[in-house]
RNA sequence: GGGCGAUUAGCUCAGUGGGAGAGCGCUUCCUUCACACGGAAGAAGUCACAGGUUCAAAUCCUGUAUCGCCCA
């Protein structure tokens, strides 16, 4: 094995490492029988994306889990895969056919999709390869597209039956509407933004004037709409228009007569109290005009011009129409005045244009039949939610579901598998391409529209798992384990998910489902790469490493639900792994070439105290990942900021701090004592780095493949070593409190040398004054003060009073002297034993306070109270040895 | 309008009933043979505010303020 340079370099490391998990096979998982799996399907990535930070965080979740859960010799496969964005992907393709000067039009509907298809070739494959480089371990052998043939199956098996069961219908509905997509949107792709607009208020004159008014004045947030108004309402409650109900209005402009109608919906707070009805172009309009029969009038066009209807101004934008139907009114003399109005405009979640409600033939799918058994699912804890609280927002939006509009006007998708018969008017879906009509045997043609892009990432869980056939791997491997996603896909896709997986699949896709946080920039903005505000995850792992990115996002992800994206974060994780890569250098370096492998022995108080360490850190990591350990336990699981502290905080300020630290002049003994020390580094050394592994794959493979273990702990690959279990039978209280005691005392000395500035190089001597357990402790480790405190001379006695001139720590029942000949500032050892004294005397007041309240002594715990009678035990000693030495000082 | 979340050290954040913590930053010292991406020591907080429950509240309850997100 070569010599480990003296820095870790990532970049050296990480693709030799990722070659060698692919020629191994670890990625793929095949059916073990009689087994239970653990599966994630990955949320699949738009196939046009690249890696941003949103991926890069919930794919190390992800990977987390099944890295963890693969180790254990559960069978664990990671399902990847892209969806096929029908509007990005055909977005893009319609940009480099623009570059060409073409439309998708002038090639026509079949070279369109070819060249998406050729697209798709050329770089759908861009976000697979950063995820690689993150070190993902999918199963990138068995990769699954939304639009491949056998997923096609997939979604036309679902369209037939939800048709043939009435749960599919056609019809023409105010949708949303994107102008530059030219396609329908449903209600959820449309992000509504608070906008400073305007309302305009609107004189409309009456045909013949009622009760002394010859006219109404409306208020609009959008007067181009008034070109197809086709009523104005009023509350049927509202006396101030009460005689006017039934009158004619002459619109402005257009010169339409239009009735005055009464109707509960009017808010009569709200403007005027009377508004215009466009019943084409407003949902609630559009009610409206139903309940009182009135025209539908579509103003606009696909591109949001105005259409014929609109006389005058025909084929002009809707915000141009908008300037010179305000100038004419005004003109006119029936702009009444004009507010500011902030409103909430919708806008397309994948272009950010305004939509437009529009009235149009699409396709809805009912889902209130769906959603019932959904709900029951996560009400009855088959499905469950972390953190919990996204069930509410779950419920919430399934209580109150609508329609979802499936239909997109686009070429490349699904398409709808529905046909028409232009000679007898059948409409029937089929699963299989048809030709001719099934009732007349007339020509059909095949519905153009294609499917929402989610509506076939609804069926990604069993779909990619051969479903509609009941294949092995779909009876072996569904339901799966856990789906990790961002919360802003809770309605596009984990609802609808489960919806479908249990109409199709016939049970729940997945039983758990990870909420992560946000992931926002240094100043709380959303990233975007269009606004520049985002960070890309290729250039922190650059600067670095994988490794260093998925720990530094690990230890930022706790149970809140943003991030405010921390760098440094990452740059604590770079050098944490920088720490690893030296301290397993220097254990390397220190083996021997004669070493012989062999169990662990808990020979000395450190020895027993970092193994138990250990122990309650396998604890803490399994509890933290395993989702079945928490809920024995009965805590939360899914804690990855508490996990990546807990090995950090082992690694560095514990077994580098002290065990290895108190291990080099066992070393240097050479002998048994020597072999013993090497055992229990390369020990604890390779558990640690298994329960690193999940976090930071790359450099605890790189580090472990050099390990000399014996063959019970061998394995082709750390990524298939057995995971640490059974380490919980090295606790050890005992030892626990030992070592706190001799780290305390360590401590004190090295305050007492760095106050004084003593030189590192110069030893000191010292003096414990303790008796009992810890002048038993003290004697048998002295060599630890030696070791870590520069202690030449260490005198132990129980009756030890003072030396002049000495500086005084007190360290639990123990007190140390460091007599410090001629190099006490007197005035400066006094002042800080008197803030020492200020301090102990106010914890020991307020301990002697508790202790003396009664219902503290009836009502609190017997372990609480026996913990501070000890307390205060300890700080009466320490406060009487305070006064002690500041009487001494005043000499 | 309804719901959810946040408010703890200069910054980013842990900490769900019993002695206020970490990382980064800051101060002082140290290039000692694993690591300066390092070591040692240290300074630094009215736990947003006001009530309440409790023997005991950063933690539970109520209200207020500010910020953020979702739904209508």
């Amino acid at each position: 094995m070569s010599e480990m340079p003296k820095a870790y370099d990532p970049e050296s490391v990480e693709a030799a490492i990722f070659a060698a998990w692919t020629e191994g096979g670890y990625f793929s998982q095949e059916v073990v029988p009689g087994t239970s799996p653990f599966t994630v399907v990955i949320p699949p990535p738009n196939v046009t994306g690249s890696l941003h930070m949103g991926h890069a965080l919930n794919n190390t979740i992800q990977d987390v889990l099944i890295r963890r859960s693969r180790m254990t010799g559960r069978p664990t496969r990671w399902v990847i895969g892209t969806d096929h964005a029908g509007i990005a992907t055909q977005n893009k393709v319609e940009q480099k056919l623009a570059a060409e000067g073409l439309s998708r039009y002038d090639v026509g509907r079949e070279r369109f999709v070819e060249l998406c298809w050729e697209w798709r070739a050329e770089h759908g494959s861009t976000i697979i390869g950063q995820l690689k480089a993150m070190g993902c371990s999918c199963d990138y052998a068995d990769e699954h597209f939304t639009m491949d043939e056998p997923y096609q199956r997939a979604v036309k098996r679902v369209f037939v039956q939800l048709f043939n069961e009435g749960l599919i219908y056609r019809g023409k509905r105010i949708i949303n509407w994107c102008p530059r997509c030219a396609t329908a949107l449903s209600d959820i792709e449309v992000e509504h933004e608070e906008i400073d607009g305007h309302l305009w208020h609107i004189r409309y004159p009456l045909k013949e004037a009622v009760a002394g008014r010859d006219s109404v004045v409306v208020a609009t947030t959008r007067p181009e709409t008034m070109l197809g108004d086709t009523c104005v309402a009023v509350h049927p409650d509202d006396d101030r228009y009460r005689d006017l109900v039934g009158a004619t209005v002459v619109l402005p402009l257009v010169g339409r007569e239009i009735p005055i109608v009464a109707d509960e919906y009017v808010d009569p707070a709200f403007g005027t109290g009377a508004v215009k009805v466009t019943p084409a172009h407003d949902p609630n309009d559009f009610e409206i005009g139903e309940r009182h029969g009135c025209a539908k009038i579509n103003v606009f066009a696909a591109d949001a011009t105005i259409t014929a209807e609109g006389g005058p101004y025909e084929g002009l934008d809707r915000y141009e129409a908008r300037e010179r139907i305000v100038a004419d009114l005004d003109a006119a003399g029936l702009l009444v005045k004009v507010d500011d109005h902030v409103h909430s405009v919708g806008h397309c979640y994948r272009c950010h244009t305004v939509v437009e409600p529009w009235l149009s033939d699409q396709w809805f799918v009912d889902m209130k039949p769906i959603a019932a058994p959904a709900i029951e699912c996560v009400r009855d804890g088959r499905v469950r939610f972390h953190p919990e609280r996204w069930e509410n927002v779950y419920f919430q939006w399934m209580e109150n579901i609508r329609d979802w509009c499936v239909s997109r006007q686009l070429w490349w998708g699904h398409q709808i598998p529905v046909y028409y018969c232009d000679a007898c008017g059948e409409m029937s879906a089929s699963e299989t391409d048809i030709i001719v009509c099934p009732t007349c045997g007339g020509r059909v043609r095949q519905d153009p529209d294609v499917l929402d892009t989610w509506f076939s990432s609804a069926l990604w869980p069993f779909a990619t798992l051969g479903w509609p056939d009941q294949t092995p791997e779909l009876e072996y491997f569904y339901p799966t384990n856990v789906l990790s996603t961002a919360r802003d896909i809770l309605f596009l896709w984990v609802a609808r998910m489960i919806m479908q997986g249990l109409k199709f699949a016939g049970d729940i896709p997945f039983s758990e489902v990870i909420i992560h946080p946000t992931v926002f920039n240094a100043e709380g903005k959303r990233m975007s790469k269009s606004l520049g505000t985002g960070v890309d995850p290729l250039d922190l792992m650059k600067h670095y490493g994988a490794d260093g990115m998925r720990f530094g996002l690990m230890l930022q992800t706790t149970g809140s639900q943003d991030i405010k994206f921390a760098e440094e974060k990452l740059a604590s994780s770079r050098n944490f792994a920088n720490k690893i890569w030296n301290a397993s250098r220097f254990v390397l370096m220190n083996i021997g070439d004669d070493f012989v492998p062999g169990p662990p022995a808990a020979d000395t108080v450190a020895d027993r105290w970092i193994l138990s360490r250990l122990g309650a850190l396998a604890e803490m990591v399994d509890l933290g990942l395993d989702v079945d350990a928490a809920r024995v336990a009965g805590t939360d699981a899914f804690q990855f900021g508490e996990v990546a502290r807990a090995l950090y905080d082992f690694f560095w300020n514990e077994f580098c701090d002290w065990y290895i630290e108190l291990a080099k002049g066992r070393l240097a003994a050479g002998g048994k004592t020597a072999l013993t020390a090497r055992r229990n580094l390369v020990f604890v050394l390779d558990r640690a780095l298994r329960l690193l592994h999940p976090m930071m794959p790359f450099i605890t493979e790189e580090i472990w493949r050099r390990l000399p273990l014996g063959p019970e702990d061998a394995a082709p690959s750390l990524m298939v070593a057995a995971w640490p279990t059974g380490l919980l039978t090295y606790h050890d209280e005992d030892a626990e409190v030992s070592m706190r005691v001799l780290q305390e005392l360590v401590t004190e000395v090295r305050a007492v040398r760095a106050r004084y500035a003593v030189p590192p190089k110069v030893q000191i001597s010292a003096i414990v004054r303790a008796s009992g357990a810890d002048a038993m402790l003290v004697e048998s480790q002295r060599h630890y003060l030696h070791e870590l405190a520069g202690v030449e001379k260490l005198t132990i006695d129980a009756a030890a009073t003072k030396p002049p001139h000495a500086a005084v720590g007190v360290a639990g029942g123990a007190e140390i002297f460091v007599p410090l000949e001629g190099l006490v500032d007197i005035a400066a050892e006094r002042a800080r034993a008197t803030k020492e004294l200020v301090r102990a005397q106010g914890d020991l007041d307020r301990l002697t306070k508790k202790l003396g309240n009664e219902g503290f002594l009836a009502k609190a715990a017997t372990e609480v109270i026996e913990k501070d009678r000890a307390k205060a035990t300890e700080l009466t000693a320490q406060v009487a040895t305070l006064a002690e030495q500041i009487a001494d000082l005043a000499d």
